[in-house]
DNA sequence: TGTTTTTTGTACCGTATAGTATATAAATAC
DNA sequence: GTATTTATATACTATACGGTACAAAAAACA
């Protein structure tokens, strides 16, 4: 997968839309009214192409949804594997990707929309084999960025080594879950926020060495 | 809001669907296809009723959709109360919590279907101001059903006074929260049920007596 | 300048959608 | 038995849907 150029103009009629920012909107569409509930028109509305170039340049409805998901869940990753630096202290690091997605959930303009990968994906993977898919992919590839970094925790002392790294990051994943929720809920950014704090504290503190609850802690 | 009476016949025909029956297939329906995926038509075969006694019946789809979000939250809170019973230790009682809800994310037929209420309340929220009043009311419900026991806890000496009841309440949804996204994207059963028995054990351990994490425990 | 290539704009197609008008059926009341 | 009441069944309406055919437009090539 290259990255995408600016594509020198080649010989027919110029594309009067930029594709990216074209996703861009689609997925704000998306977002706005979920895959069953955007229309055509919206589509088309909203990305400022007529139907036939939305064809032409992303295929159908499905097709186009599919690439939406696949760039969100793209850039998630790249954000949350920058915000999890192991430079930075790890309470401070998992606060930062709740801060970073709570910056998307609550957008300048408009009401609280949550994640778009769980607003959307998660009605429709009940009817769609292939949106499942790529919701649990999802998913579990932010499980797997947490670990990640919660195994490296364990290795600089951060955690104990009884902590079990797989089991907390399951945990941060379920935070992360519930400020999607909440955030469509009508939640306030600042309670999420609260919410979100106490889940690193528990985390941290789970962890911590000679903290009880570790694998095999208990007795 | 009096129990539902078996409804003496009255003067007419008598009706051929038993109400509670029809908003049961009504709501699998729309647990199948989401609000906006489910078509009156899909909701006349489901329900075995013919379109206009389903007006007659439940009124237009958007009012049949609130009774069966209504319905599924009183469902689910009475099925939580039973299950926080304070007779039953705090761990077990949580853990009763979640198998309840992934029996019900689970059906023995078919595939893994997750929350109702989150599955589609929370795409058709973003469009539908009474469904996101509703899905918060839901959510934020849940939260003060697990506060309660675990305030409970707290008094009857399971967690230790400096534990932050409400703080941990909000981890106790999100757990849930994630097993109803979780199991949408495809996880199984048992892999949920161990990801709600880390959060079980670590709510219970960090409210623990002598537990690292409490409010003002740290330091 | 004329041909070729690619994208755009409009108009269209068949189907599905939410909701309803109307006639029929099945019960009670008189 | 007849009228009345309530529910069912069929057929219908107007609109919205996803997708496409086709011609005009705008660029490069010759």
């Amino acid at each position: 997968m290259k990255t995408e150029q600016p594509k020198k103009p080649g010989r027919g009629r110029p594309r009067a839309y930029d594709p990216a920012d074209a996703l861009d909107r689609a997925t704000d569409a998306f977002w706005r009214l979920g895959y069953s509930g955007t229309s055509l028109d919206a589509l088309s509305a909203a990305t400022r192409m007529n139907r036939p170039s939305l064809y032409g340049a992303f295929g159908d409805k499905h097709a186009l949804y599919a690439t939406t998901l696949e760039r969100y869940i793209e850039g998630g990753r790249r954000e949350m594997e920058a915000a999890l630096d192991e430079q930075v202290p790890l309470n401070e690091a998992l606060m930062r990707v709740y801060d970073g997605a709570l910056a998307m959930y609550f957008p300048n303009r408009g009401p609280a929309r949550g994640c778009f990968l769980i607003g959307t994906a998660v009605t429709e993977a009940m009817d769609d084999p292939d949106v499942r898919e790529r919701l649990g992919r999802g998913l579990r590839e932010f499980d797997r960025l947490f670990e990640a970094r919660l195994r490296r925790a364990q290795t600089l002392g951060e955690l104990s080594g009884d902590a079990d790294p797989a089991a907390l990051a399951g945990i941060a994943s379920a935070i992360l879950h519930s400020l999607a929720l909440r955030s469509r809920g009508g939640d306030s950014h600042a309670s999420l926020r609260a919410v979100a704090a106490a889940g690193v504290e528990m985390i941290c503190a789970t962890g911590r060495p000679n903290a009880r609850g570790g694998r095999g802690g208990r007795r």
